[in-house]
DNA sequence: AACTGTGAAGCTGTTCACAGCG
DNA sequence: CGCTGTGAACAGCTTCACAGTT
């Protein structure tokens, strides 16, 4: 596959939503212009975005809601499925866990781990409660491909060089720490702190939108 | 002021934790192409975000630990200070207020929101929650600038539309809606199913970092 | 007439590379 | 010498604008 910017990706995931909301709707049709309209952004671009997936629509009838949708899927989906791991079933761990929870068909939270042992076995949303020392195994048995830090940032490191070691290839980081991990994994840093910093700044003068 | 990039304020914000973190291990002094090794860059970016917020160096010395923290304080923070609201304390509002409590010192979370009545009133590391019902005359009373999400997105756009009313002119949305806002009002969104389908997504190939 | 798909232009942010300095 | 500060080159992403299609 060609090279796709992190740019595109996060539109497209947005475009997906934004498409099953209006088949909801019963929309069956939607052309570029519209859908710019429902993101905020240019119909060139969407249409751009659209190329990379290799879907096409018509001049006439603009895009398949339909079709669209299937091929934004295709095209960001792993057609086996992926699994996540949470770590650390804290406050955030378990927001986390209730959002997701059923909202995606192909990629789900299939384990959870924490070290307090009075968390281990319980059951959250039918996810079962690991603990921390299990990792290693129970992510390589389930084939797990992606984690979500919800820890301290103290421990964070020896149990990202863990998962790594099992197979995770993508990390979702909601520590304060910047992780050392070799050139194929992806982490994606959401430290909540900085990301209240960073609208603080912006706050403070009449600005653009994300 | 001139203009300033997104990104060159999310990599202040990261310089200044790193800054802080080598003043605490008691280094004075500290070259662009050291600072840039701390946060995965180059040396080139580091001092071209340096020159937005106006410090000087010295070729000997490198820069001022304590100078540039000082600098880069200067440039990211409002000398008043400023207020942050919690809008929602479930899971997640809490989350956010335990790990960012006491963490920054010219910008803070003085007040909580939720529609639950049984919630109303009790006091979250010093800070008070209210009844939504309230937000428009505390924030206005507080000089509340900052709001963050962490609600369901039904009652977020009606919620925000009162934020700003009240003065609000940044918020950090931890919701699935894209809210309508004017202009003048920065958002920046951070959906934590999106972000976990972006981590799936390139944990399929090998990829670059963030 | 209005849309898609897309070369090509335009822009923004990043990196190069070097003058100037201690 | 090795550093900073920075003009200039570069790269990547976004937008323009239009040919092709129905």
């Amino acid at each position: 596959m060609k090279k796709v910017s992190q740019g595109t990706i996060d539109r497209l995931i947005l475009y997906r939503k934004v498409l099953s909301r209006l088949r909801a709707e019963g929309e069956t049709n939607v052309y570029s212009h519209r859908m710019a309209q429902l993101v905020d952004r240019t119909s060139a671009q969407v249409r751009r975005d659209i190329m990379a997936v290799g879907y096409s629509g018509t001049p006439s009838m603009g895009y398949s809601v339909e079709g669209l949708l299937e091929g934004v899927g295709d095209f960001l989906d792993d057609p086996k499925g992926q699994k996540a791991a949470m770590i650390g079933i804290g406050n955030l761990g378990r927001a986390i866990m209730d959002y997701t929870y059923g909202r995606h068909p192909r990629l789900s939270i299939v384990a959870a781990f924490d070290r307090d042992p009075a968390k281990v076995n319980r059951i959250i949303h039918g996810t079962r409660c690991y603990h921390t020392d299990d990792i290693r195994e129970i992510v390589r048995r389930e084939g797990i491909s992606v984690a979500i830090l919800a820890i301290p940032g103290e421990e964070a490191q020896n149990i990202v060089n863990e998962l790594i070691e099992a197979g995770v290839t993508g990390i979702l980081n909601y520590t304060d720490i910047r992780l050392k991990t070799p050139e194929n994994v992806f982490v994606e840093n959401r430290d909540m702190l900085r990301a209240l910093e960073k609208v603080a700044f912006f706050a403070r003068f009449n600005n653009r939108e994300e």
